[in-house]
DNA sequence: TATGTGAGAGACAGGTCTGTCTCTTGTCAA
DNA sequence: TTGACAAGAGACAGACCTGTCTCTCACATA
């Protein structure tokens, strides 16, 4: 029971740390060795809650889809029963991540890139992830009355993960207004009959 | 002059066995000696043409670059004297491209991922290409008769480098006829009252 | 006070990495 | 035939990688 109390502490100490390096230096660049010197554990310590690097990397992917989702649910939260609203609260709130002058990318689509191989455990978390988005757009569009839900949902993905991707290699210099300007036009496109302007 | 004929077909070999690794695997995943295994070379032939592995790097995506502008003409040339179209062959290009099954990523945006650092020789090769691109759909948005070519022009680039991206984790299911339908709809919001239909 | 345990510290093994160096082979031209 | 030179082959250095193992210390509970 104590025990528990202090194992929790070096556990998100560890996670805590690799998250930061993974995220700014890319998985392959970053080792275990810098992890523990940084975060002032001891091997054996991070061994014992990670049994590979690799489970440390799916550990640090899985922490950072629940942080999105947060994220996520917050944005929706804040235009509670108007779809419409809340797709673009989410483009929003997408854009306000990818102009962070921090923003080194998307960690699902980095990883992704970093770990081609189809069967890395690393890639059911981004998958996972990807797909998700896709359903819950889906779901806002239809609910927004779309034409075509899921062509609306794809293409709102399809700016959101360039967003990410174009910020990554550019900068925040661009993508923010873009975005949400963007999707609105796409949102539009497929409303205009059924919704008008509200 | 005989030597320089000897010595064209050696270099080729070890970028293109280069190139095919690069881009399968990424290029912290592969290393000079499976480069050299792989091409037959020895590693000094390596190391003569490329005096560093970053230099390989960069010679490889300066390689890809040029191949990229070459199909980019081809589209543009398929549709000469109508921008608008032109715009729309780009658009098919890139669809065309991230729906082939080996399609893996966009290789600019998959090696500034692997290599964050600002000063990393291979982003100049990035960046140069993601900002020619970005000034080209400018010029075709302005020749199209676009409201605001340079908003339209990173509309279209979002959407791309979104194809890129997805494509790269979800496989060819879905961006094709999304990013097809998603750049065609952006267009018109941009050209309805100039140009209509055509 | 005695004991058990989580965790720090770091040596170690076995492999891989980039880049350098030497030696040998084959080929082409004078 | 001889000489020059490009290129193959591979040893080597020094660094770094993941993962295992041992030893020590501090602390908490009985």
């Amino acid at each position: 029971m104590s025990a528990a109390e202090e194992r929790v502490p070096v556990r998100q100490r560890i996670l805590d740390t690799a998250s930061e390096m993974f995220y700014r230096d890319g998985v392959r660049a970053v080792g275990i060795d810098a992890i523990i010197a940084r975060s002032g554990v001891a091997k054996m310590s991070l061994y014992r809650n990670f049994p590979s690097k690799d489970a440390l990397v799916t550990a640090w992917l899985e922490d950072r889809n629940e942080f999105f989702w947060r994220r996520w649910e917050r944005a929706e939260a804040s235009q509670a029963g108007n779809p419409r609203a809340q797709l673009e609260a989410i483009l929003d709130m997408v854009a306000a991540t990818t102009s962070n002058p921090k923003w080194r990318g998307c960690p699902f689509l980095n990883t992704g890139t970093e770990f081609p191989e189809p069967d890395h455990p690393a890639r059911a978390v981004i998958l996972a992830n990807k797909r998700a988005v896709r359903e819950r757009l889906q779901a806002l569009a239809a609910a927004a009355g779309a034409r075509d839900p899921d062509l609306l949902a794809q293409q709102l993905q399809l700016l959101i993960d360039g967003a990410y991707a174009i910020g990554q290699s550019l900068g925040p210099a661009g993508p923010v207004k873009t975005l949400a300007s963007a999707g609105r036009a796409l949102i539009a496109a497929q409303l205009s009959q059924d919704d008008g302007a509200d």
